[in-house]
DNA sequence: ATAACTCAGGTTTTT
DNA sequence: CCTGAGTTAT
């Protein structure tokens, strides 16, 4: 392949080869036969894989509809489109087959709905319309839906899905795990009633397609032909039924490029298999694996920490990440006494950060659990520290976004039964579930959808008229819509419906802080709807490709869980919670096991290569979860970084026993707790009891700032709030004290509505 | 049909 | 401890 005649004889001037180094090179230049680019982090692996791209179409090999190239998220897919566009222009423009792996299976399912059954317009749904159809039925089936809740069967089907099981090939042991084996046969009512909304789920897009790629010969050689290459991004994430599809694909003409990294895989609880990565070698026959090891990204002695405690790891293919950067610092381990003494510590690292002149954008918290943000959250509410949290709630699982769309929905598809039954009340109509009732039985007498009865149910006697007359009136809107989705805009559409529907009268009628921000989430909706042609052209955007970007990533800490923060890089990553229990969590070890604890081991090492510059260890010997004290030993993953690489700013003499008597003496933190919780560890897990029992391994070096933080529980009234007064919250804004006890205040504000705060939170509103 | 109540459950998350 | 769902009371 390096013959004068092949691009790398015009290399010399190359912007697309030059600034690669040279595995990734070999990388880019290896474009026959099967490729495993073994990735460490920071290694430039998106950079190869879209030089790989670029070179591609540069060099003739393919045209860009001719190479299919998958992500695991929208994020990625966008981020390599914008890369090679900047190498190659705007062809890029015609890579239809770039995408998500459920946007690229939609697509193709379009083309093929029919061959299961489906019509090419068919509906995705989401979990949430799982859930709601999954409860009916449980419900038809005359099954305890408290005993066997719909969320354990979703979790089921979710399962099977991503293993690339259909109904049929469920034994009776799997079909045990919901209801007492009934797994089976509420996967095929299910599967049916799908098919019957003309709709499937999320794990259908890649089930379906295997399915038909695996019975259609015919139109797996149509896409075999297709694609002369492949290429994967991510690979250690994908589960089976994506493997199966790859597979199936790439085995004509073996041009296949996976890029992974084993050491990066933290997503085994929701179907992806290392395995898939492992065997890659096996499953394509003289596949060139090439590793990415020279990191770009952090310092060697952050590098050296992480290489040491992934070291531990027994299952790996193996890496030796190296670096040119300079040394840098040690990983800071900090011992603090407690969750917010830790908050605090990192509150003041992050204040002399900044006055150091760094952006704040360059600053990252990494937890295990979302629920580790709030202290955060607090303490930076407190002191005015700029923050924002990523993740949380989408943009599309808003309650007014998701009735826009269950209309949009019932106009492109009239059998969508779920969308229908969301929005019939919705404004109130006066229609209740006696209503909905009856339509039912119409509808399931007939065979026809929800809709239609509403429709047909005007001839019967059943309803009372006033019922019957508003059903035909929302049809006959429907019908109206239905025809303006034909000619106008979808976004002129929507905002018809929502003031024809009187969704926006209703809304305006309530005229409170938080109706008018969802009348302004639907207007921007219908902005975002602005730039497709067709309702359905959006609809699907909407339900795989449509993610709230945070757009303000100025000057901001950001606060984020260490999942979400794979793929990113901050110049100061602080990562707290380093006990054992929480990080690794306890939860995880129960379950899990060994396999478990070796995946928190990933996660630690993604967490830490996250870092470029300075990487902060916290741990707290008390936390508070779920309300109970407990005291709390380091993470083991501390133990395993390399002492030469890591600067402990606890020192470790005394033990527990010399950190308690300080303690005891004067303010005992659990004083208070003790009184209503006799005993603390009685609601532990075992593990709890396990740590708890083990010793200190570190005592405080600064007691006189642990003194502090304790004070802060001994809390006293303060007298300058009263009820009545008018009081400023800096994320609440104004309100005014409805009730107080002790230091914890109830609020009415003004915004927010009625919470409840600590005082410190608060100051008087004439003094802001 | 809203408001007050009880009760379980409480990693990680994309699509 | 706190939140959300589901249920009951007004």
């Amino acid at each position: 392949m390096t013959g004068p005649s092949t691009p790398l004889a015009q290399a010399p001037q190359d912007p697309l080869i030059d600034g690669l180094n040279p595995p990734q090179r070999e990388a880019v230049l290896t474009t026959e036969g099967p490729v495993l680019m073994l990735a460490g982090a920071g290694t430039g692996k998106t950079a190869a894989l879209t030089a790989r791209l670029a070179h591609l179409i540069r060099a003739r090999l393919a045209w860009p509809s001719e190479i299919l190239c998958v992500t695991f998220t929208n994020k990625a897919a966008r981020e390599m489109r914008e890369r090679v566009g900047h190498l190659i222009g705007p062809a890029v423009e015609g890579m239809p087959w770039l995408g998500t792996f459920h946007s690229i299976a939609a697509k193709m399912l379009r083309r093929h709905a029919e061959l299961v059954g489906l019509q090419s317009n068919y509906t995705i749904i989401d979990t949430d319309d799982q859930l709601r159809l999954l409860k009916q039925l449980i419900q038809s089936e005359g099954v305890d839906e408290k005993r066997f809740p719909a969320r354990q069967l979703a979790g089921c089907l979710d399962r099977w899905k991503n293993r690339g099981l259909n109904p049929d090939q469920i034994d009776a042991g799997e079909s045990e795990a919901y209801a007492n084996g009934k797994g089976q046969h509420f996967y095929r009512l299910y599967q049916d009633r799908l098919k019957a909304l003309n709709a499937c789920d999320f794990g259908d897009l890649l089930l379906h397609m295997v399915n038909i790629l695996r019975d259609h010969r015919e139109v797996l050689d149509q896409y075999r032909q297709r694609f002369k290459y492949v290429m994967v991004d991510e690979y250690q994430d994908t589960n089976q039924v994506q493997y199966l599809w790859l597979r199936l694909i790439a085995q004509g003409r073996q041009n296949i490029c996976v890029v992974g990294d084993d050491d990066q895989s933290i997503y085994s609880w929701r179907g992806a298999e290392v395995a898939n990565i492992l065997r890659f070698e096996k499953d394509f026959a003289g596949a060139k694996v090439i590793r990415l090891e020279q990191n770009y990204r952090s310092t060697p002695q952050i590098l050296a920490a992480a290489s040491g405690l992934i070291n531990e790891n027994s299952q790996r293919l193996g890496k030796t990440l190296w670096t040119e950067r300079h040394p840098g610092d040690p990983v800071r381990v900090i011992g603090v006494w407690d969750g917010p003494e830790e908050a605090r510590r990192v509150g003041e690292e992050i204040e002399r950060l900044e006055r150091e002149g760094l952006s704040l954008a360059q600053v990252a918290i990494l937890v295990r659990a979302q629920y580790q943000t709030r202290e955060f959250e607090d303490r930076f509410i407190q002191i005015g520290l700029n923050y924002r949290i990523v993740g949380g709630f989408r943009f599309y699982e808003r309650a007014e976004i998701r009735d826009a769309l269950a209309y949009l929905r019932v106009i492109a598809q009239p059998a969508d039964d779920l969308a229908f039954e969301r929005i019939y009340n919705a404004p109130k109509r006066g229609l209740g579930a006696k209503a909905l009732e009856k339509l039912h039985v119409l509808a399931r007498r007939r065979g026809i959808p929800l809709a239609a009865a509403a429709l047909e149910i005007a001839d019967s006697d059943e309803l009372p008229a006033r019922a019957r007359n508003t059903f035909v009136a929302l049809m006959r809107d429907f019908g109206r819509w239905r025809d303006m989705a034909g000619s106008d805009n979808p976004a002129d559409l929507l905002r018809t419906v929502m003031d024809e529907s009187g969704y926006t009268d209703a809304l305006q009628a309530e005229k409170t802080a938080e109706a008018a921000g969802r009348l302004e989430n639907l207007a921007e909706l219908a902005r975002a709807m602005e730039e497709y042609d067709t309702l359905g052209d959006f609809l699907e955007h909407v339900s795989l490709v449509m993610d709230n970007e945070a757009a303000d990533e100025n000057e901001k800490v950001t606060i984020m869980t260490m999942h979400g923060a794979k793929g990113l890089e901050f110049d100061h990553v602080f990562l707290p919670g380093w006990e054992e229990g929480v990080f690794p969590s306890q939860r995880s070890l129960d379950e899990g096991g060994l396999a478990s604890l070796e995946e928190e081991r990933r996660l630690a090492y993604v967490a830490i290569t996250r870092a470029r510059r300075r990487c902060t260890i916290l741990h707290a010997a008390n936390r508070r979860i779920y309300g109970q004290w407990s005291s709390s030993i380091p993470s083991r993953f501390i133990g395993e970084l390399p002492a030469e690489h890591v600067s402990q700013e606890t020192t470790m003499s005394g033990g527990a026993s010399l950190w308690r008597a300080q303690w005891s003496e004067h303010s005992d933190p659990f004083a208070h707790v003790a009184q209503t919780q006799p005993s603390r560890t009685a609601t532990r897990g075992p593990g709890w009891q396990r740590a708890a029992q083990q010793q200190f391994e570190t005592t405080p070096r600064r007691v006189a700032e642990s003194t502090r933080s304790a004070a802060s529980f001994a809390a006293k009234p303060r007298t300058d709030l009263t009820i009545g007064a008018r009081v400023f919250h800096d994320k609440f804004g104004y309100g005014t004290i409805a009730a107080q006890e002790g230091n914890k205040l109830e609020i009415d504000f003004e915004q927010a509505g009625r919470k409840r705060v600590i005082d410190s939170f608060v100051k008087p509103a004439e003094s802001v």
